[in-house]
DNA sequence: CCAGAATGGATAGTCAAGCTCTCCGTTATG
DNA sequence: CATAACGGAGAGCTTGACTATCCATTCTGG
């Protein structure tokens, strides 16, 4: 197919092709003369992925072709799935010294309750969750931080059910990208039904009051 | 206090705080004279809370805007909640009419199974629901979305420690800026909590390779 | 008490991200 | 063969979130 096509077929306005074919976001089209190329189903398949990653995941394009190199090189799962992780945190806030230590205090007490272990210590979804605990305590919600505990032995109930979303799936490249997108989309869909739980269980325990105003 | 010490506790930039102000974000100070204004602690924590939001929380300006109007404004704790949520949403990307009703159908599943009710139905969560489940379904991730249920009594789970952590405060302020806390950044440390268990629970699972790299 | 620093207020400028528009020379197509 | 579509490149646009510059007051330390 050509431009048009694969436009019309992604949702993507061509000028928009365009210009992720420029950014090296999407790999050019077969030439078929000089100035011609034709673009396949996996071109229309890559434009859903990018549109899934910024729209519903939010990140910037940035982190979108850093994301595409790592599934297209020829890394393992698990190194693709560190890169995944690594831009979907970004850059973690800067928070004050102490309260990063205090913060990296008590993360490190959940992680040796739980017996994790780590090869290369660090990485940025670990500085995000540090940076975020820190901000907790620097607005006083110490109840929240209290319990870090709770919510780690549900956040492995959580990934071992994403574990399994990807285990058993047949080849390499289809591990890669369910991981990725189960990564990327398996965050907001859990936000999204741990918000309306909230609502369900808040009307439960603390009793009535007007439903939320649109 | 005046500007340069407000600046100072906060970490806020002196043109930033000018700009806060200009915003309507931060509440002016109190006057002293014509052009002459003093602030207090309530500024330098309205100022973190600014902080919170945008940086770990993500949300644009304007977001933090709505929330803390329904911070200041007397609502319910539920029906500030309510604001929390929309905006944390934002907008739901569009997708394909079919892609989400067939979502919409799913979901309605599982809200049936878990016995959940609405006043008044919809909101942008469940839009941003939605849409997620409609985006794997269109890039072919069905194994995601089949475990949809097992998340969702996980995410009930995660909801009765998120209103464990604001129930039994004092007062209804504590209450309502707990949850708006707990809501935004509750998101965010448990997307790490998440990610680092992944990993662990990837590793038992799928058998070593590399750590991701840095 | 007074020189110099700080303040509040307003306006304009900056910067990055993510497109979108316009040309242009070439290529397909009815 | 007229006209529509294409690819490629460049400049332009919009939004968001600041940042910088002025300026007329108001503080403040010696």
């Amino acid at each position: 197919m050509r431009m048009a096509e694969l436009s019309d077929r992604s949702g993507v306005p061509v000028a928009t092709v365009k210009y992720y074919l420029r950014e090296g976001l999407l790999p050019p089209g077969e030439r078929t003369s000089p100035n011609q190329a034709r673009y396949s189903a996996a071109h229309v398949q890559r434009l859903r992925l990018i549109k899934a990653l910024t729209d519903v995941g939010g990140l910037p394009l940035a982190s979108v072709g850093a994301v595409l190199a790592a599934i297209d090189g020829d890394e393992t799962p698990h190194s693709t799935m560190g890169v995944v992780q690594e831009e979907l945190a970004g850059v973690a806030p800067k928070v004050s010294e102490e309260a990063a230590a205090w913060a990296s205090g008590l993360l490190e007490e959940v992680v040796r309750e739980n017996g994790w272990k780590w090869h290369e210590p660090g990485g940025a979804a670990m500085d995000n969750l540090v940076a975020a605990l820190a901000t907790a305590k620097e607005l006083g919600q110490d109840k929240l931080t209290e319990r870090l505990g709770e919510y780690a032995r549900l956040a492995v109930r959580v990934a071992e059910v994403d574990v399994g979303v990807v285990a058993g799936l047949a080849s390499v490249d289809k591990i890669i990208e369910a991981g990725v997108v189960a990564t990327v989309l398996g965050d907001r869909i859990f936000a999204g039904l741990r918000h309306l739980a909230q609502e369900q269980v808040s009307r439960e325990v603390l009793g009535g009051g007007a439903s939320p105003k649109r």
